[in-house]
DNA sequence: TCAGTGATTAGG
DNA sequence: CTAATCACTGAG
């Protein structure tokens, strides 16, 4: 029997009350636990997440929800654990989870799993789109994460692509990774 | 460093 | 309606 770890390792279901928190305490959480995908042929793919950016709120002016309440930006004021997915650049669809109370627009945006480093990138080999939007992952199906245990080593460092924030909110150090 | 790509948004 | 913007990637 062989099989990468990422086949053997899963856990147990991230519950509400683990989104329902400052995005500051949910994104580096999130390192090293698993996102758990269901692929085109109805297999439960598992992947080991390396890095995420945290947005936090409507007075961080990285984050879209500083830009006001839009048709976009609607579940980033619902309660965490939603997902929160947009178009960029033409071509990349960013996965990204809600954090944080009711009315309190945060999310985390995962940058990097294990094998796909880049936002553009995961959601391609995953096939995240528009349809994963305002999902639930307390309830959801077809993605969610869970927690084996595993609680690798992270750094920290500015988030990225975030040029047009002022300096103060583009040099928080709100972004999270492993090596 | 920089083009490509199209949804989203603000502004007439 | 228009035009600017953009939480990226890959090529060079």
């Amino acid at each position: 029997m062989t099989g990468s770890p990422i086949d053997i390792i899963s856990g147990e279901r991230l519950k509400r009350d683990f989104y329902v928190r400052d995005v500051l305490f949910v994104a580096p959480e999130l390192i090293g636990k698993i996102l758990v995908v269901r692929n085109d042929s109805g297999l439960f793919c598992r992947y080991i997440i390396t890095e995420t950016e945290a947005y936090r709120g409507d007075g961080d002016e990285a984050c879209h929800a500083s830009r006001g309440r839009t048709a976009r930006t609607e579940v980033m004021y619902h309660e965490g654990g939603k997902i929160y997915v947009y178009f960029v650049y033409g071509m990349y669809w960013m996965l990204n989870f809600v954090a944080g109370e009711r009315d309190n627009p945060q999310a985390a945006l995962i940058r990097g799993i294990s094998g796909f480093k880049g936002p553009g990138k995961l959601t391609r080999e995953l096939k995240i789109d528009k349809s994963y939007y305002g999902e639930d992952m307390i309830t959801s199906e077809r993605i969610w994460v869970e927690d084996a245990g595993l609680r690798p080593d992270f750094k920290t460092g500015p988030r990225i692509g975030i040029n047009y924030a002022g300096e103060v909110w583009k040099n928080k150090p709100w972004r999270f990774f492993t090596g």
